[in-house]
DNA sequence: CGTCACGAAACGAACGTTCGTTTGGTATCG
DNA sequence: CGATACCAAACGAACGTTCGTTTCGTGACG
């Protein structure tokens, strides 16, 4: 019986949060997974919300970093292509924050919720300013609504988590590899 | 004030399910939306989860008329639209009651999700069938996979109704034949 | 045509339980 | 020794639900 970190809470409420929702999920069954108290949880952190600020904050970051890496990359083909699989690594292998990130958003106080919302924003820019250097290079067709290229695509990026299984008929990389044609051929494009 | 009928009770529960998700709407939440209390529902239901059961199993229905109608069209390709057409008009016509159907099925007790899950797959597979048709026909690409192209196409779908706003700059009809046109030319066809 | 009876709908209070959180004490570790 | 992690017990509030009672609408009957 090892002694929890903070990051072990946060962790935990991250998975449970995931699977059973914020509101579904008590301090005492978080305890009860973290093989604690549920009131011993306050040892390490203020409460229940902020809990959920630190799985979602962490959760943005990893999608940030995922973006601005796709960035790095040459040519507005590969770094879309970049952007895509860095999406789905970030939801794969970071389920529990990933699912809790994009579907618990809504639970958030609403100082915090509009800031995230910002973000997220800022983050469908990324895509957006991908998307659009694709038009540009002629990649892909000079008449495709770029905003709602990248909402579809973030739609399509966003679900994987609930129905990829690691173990199942489709790779992993053969799904972004998949995603990413059939975006860019949906924009006009020959991959 | 008009006293309210068992639909009445089920519909406002939609609307609270999908704004605050089940756990977070308590008997005495939508009692309030309605003009009771909260125990004055316990006259038309026989519970809480007895409305969630109501919503979602109202979603299904309401989503499979609309796949049934597109199978009547004529051509495969003319199918597909007719079932993107649908699905979005299911989503913005029946808005709370479509998101509940759609991200609150998880607190279905076990028992009503896996019939839940089941009605869900095979309203994919109308939309697997239609692809299957339309690669058929030669509308679309023979090397596509039409599995993971029906979980792309009903991502997209899904997400709807987190973003459309029917004052917004694009259109309902517009985004239906948008999205068309994306998931055909995404599997290789030329509309 | 009025009224009376009956079922449905809503109230208001209370049930036992669970919620998030607080407090005070205790063991463990640097 | 001081700080940290945890337990144990308790707090008030809110939860889903039940219960006895009251109000309301409607159709049958005199």
């Amino acid at each position: 019986m090892k002694r929890l970190s903070k990051d072990d809470i946060i962790a935990g409420a991250g998975r449970r949060f995931a699977t059973h929702g914020y509101h579904g999920t008590s301090m005492r069954d978080l305890g009860d997974d973290l093989g604690i108290l549920g009131s011993s949880i306050y040892a390490h952190v203020g409460g229940k919300q902020e809990l959920l600020v630190a799985v979602i904050e962490g959760g943005a970051e990893h999608f940030e970093a995922s973006a601005r890496a796709a960035l790095d990359v040459e040519g507005a083909s590969g770094q879309l292509r970049a952007f895509i699989k860095g999406h789905i690594d970030v939801i794969l292998d970071h389920r529990a924050e990933a699912r809790t990130y994009l579907s618990e958003v809504g639970f958030l106080d609403p100082d915090r919720r509009a800031i995230v919302a910002q973000r997220r924003d800022r983050y469908e820019m990324y895509l957006v300013e991908i998307l659009d250097a694709c038009v540009l290079e002629g990649v892909l067709r000079k008449d495709v609504d770029v905003r709602l290229a990248s909402i579809y695509t973030l739609s399509i990026l966003n679900l994987v988590d609930r129905w990829f299984s690691e173990s199942g008929r489709v790779k992993r990389a053969e799904l972004s590899e998949d995603v990413y044609r059939f975006v860019l051929r949906g924009l006009g494009g020959t991959p």
